[in-house]
DNA sequence: GCCCACCTATATAGGGTTGATATATGCAGG
DNA sequence: CCTGCATATATCAACCCTATATAGGTGGGC
């Protein structure tokens, strides 16, 4: 799945500028679980417009750079459900976090509480964003089922957290008492 | 988090070959959260080497290339801790099942159903792995802690992926016949 | 028995991606 | 008033992944 057919993804929602495709994958709902940078999209979408899979219409705006805004083509909406139907490559996760707290024995008890608070934190007000959004407008199956399996584990994330770092944080107090002796 | 650290992180829990460390990431316990390829590895571990944050040793082998075993020094035990004390970079995931799934409306109901069976089937067998290997062996709090949240999210994943797939399916089904119309 | 596929083991080339930076301007808050 | 942030496109170096080369051992199917 590269980023040019996430880039068609994007746009079989609606037409778009590379500016506003970035935010798509920065705070959109595909940000929790793909993302893309302005040095990969900018050439993606060059090459999807050369193959003819997107159009390119230029708005000029006042003061600022001329708006590019790139939409989809009947050829690039075949493209995109042909690159739905090939195998998804395995999912991969890339969490900091979890590697920080394999080492939680080596660190000031301090330290781990504090992460695991900030990530608490962060937890609980993207499930607040993620349910927020879905009263008032109607959305697609496909991306309603999507959404509530994000919040089904970011939830399921928050409650462990919240329910087993009390006894982490005891037993790395404990070895470091046994370190201190 | 580059790969220096995360080798780096590996070998703080023991000597390991440039070839051990790939699997660490392939299958090991780090293998949810960070991955590494041959590609980066090996100049990470010249790096390391060259910076005196890991020690080499050569050990020949019957009719195979020779293994360098690698070992971290006391320098590199503190680069690493130095390393854990920074921000974690936030979290990222690449899910190509979740991003097919946001445009189930476009596929066949088929190929939806075939998705979701792989990916539970996935999780199950992942879970058994990962309940298994706690039993016998007495871990550190901080992997404990690491892989106790990996159960509950996977878990959380497949329930989820089993609860719902029924209703998705039938709201895909309707607006096929919908189509059809 | 034989062949194919996979495992051990290191290394590199080529291509894709990230993150930082450049450019230019408006707007909000301290 | 000035800093920081948002809009908007674009590029580059550094980094990383995929695929491949090399080379022999091991296990399963026919």
């Amino acid at each position: 799945m590269d980023v040019k057919t996430l880039c068609l993804g994007v746009l079989s929602r609606g037409e778009a500028s590379g500016y506003e495709i970035k935010k798509a994958f920065a705070e959109g709902p595909f940000s929790h679980f793909h993302q893309a940078s302005f040095g990969s999209i900018y050439p993606a979408l060059n090459a999807l417009a050369a193959e003819g899979l997107v159009e390119v219409r230029e708005q000029a705006q006042d003061k600022r750079p001329d708006k590019k805004i790139y939409s989809i083509t009947p050829k690039g909406r075949n493209a995109l459900v042909a690159a739905l139907m090939t195998e998804p490559a395995p999912d991969a996760m890339r969490s900091d976090f979890l590697f920080i707290l394999s080492f939680a024995q080596y660190l000031p008890p301090a330290r781990v509480d504090q992460l695991i608070d900030q990530r608490i934190a962060w937890y609980r007000e993207a499930l607040a964003r993620m349910e927020a959004c879905a009263c008032n407008e109607t959305i697609p199956a496909g991306p309603a089922f999507v959404r509530g399996m994000g919040i089904a584990v970011y939830r399921a994330a928050a409650d462990y957290l919240e329910a087993n770092r009390e006894k982490l944080l005891a037993e790395i107090g404990e070895s470091a008492l046994m370190v201190a002796e």
